[in-house]
DNA sequence: GCCAACGTTGGC
DNA sequence: GCCAACGTTGGC
């Protein structure tokens, strides 16, 4: 199993939007970037632990847990006229935009970027990365135990 | 609101 | 296939 980080921008989708409904299984759609969907499709499989991150806020940082609940399938926005996901390349023969499904975890003490940014243990996170705009990026397991721990201290 | 960094598009 | 132009992301 792998650990991830998913970024969301609260003001469209945030952990307690995700923590009103702790059973349900809910499709991270949206995704329209080639290098995320492709971890997504290739990479994630259920039981996958991710942060839950937010992101273009006032505190941006981990403020949750979540689990993948299904492996990759068609994203239905990509389909969806009204959607502001819709790509009319895309067709449902040939889907192009995949998304798994995420169930919640927990909420956790939030760990912010500031935060995140003063541990050199952390220093090849590629939320790090100056310039650095990928919504979903994989966690090492000793960074993922890391950050744990910081929670665990605050 | 600014702007640097990045991904995508499309003309050639 | 190159690369300039454009749109988006996201921290500040």
């Amino acid at each position: 199993m792998r650990y991830w980080l998913l970024k969301s921008e609260p003001d469209a989708y945030s952990i307690d939007d995700l923590a009103r409904e702790p059973t349900k299984s809910t499709g991270w759609t949206g995704v329209r970037n080639y290098q995320a969907r492709n971890f997504m499709r290739d990479q994630m499989a259920v039981g996958d632990l991710a942060f839950f991150y937010h992101s273009n806020c006032d505190e941006p940082g981990i403020v949750g847990v979540v689990k993948v609940a299904k492996k990759a399938y068609p994203d239905p926005t990509q389909f969806d006229a009204k959607s502001k996901y819709h790509d009319p390349a895309s067709s449902r023969d040939d889907p192009r935009w995949l998304h798994v499904d995420v169930k919640f975890v927990k909420k956790t003490p939030p760990v912010s970027l500031a935060e995140l940014k003063k541990h050199r243990a952390l220093a090849k996170m590629r939320i790090l990365q100056r310039g650095n705009r990928l919504s979903i990026t994989p966690v090492d397991p000793a960074e993922w135990e890391f950050i744990l721990g910081l929670m665990d201290r605050a």
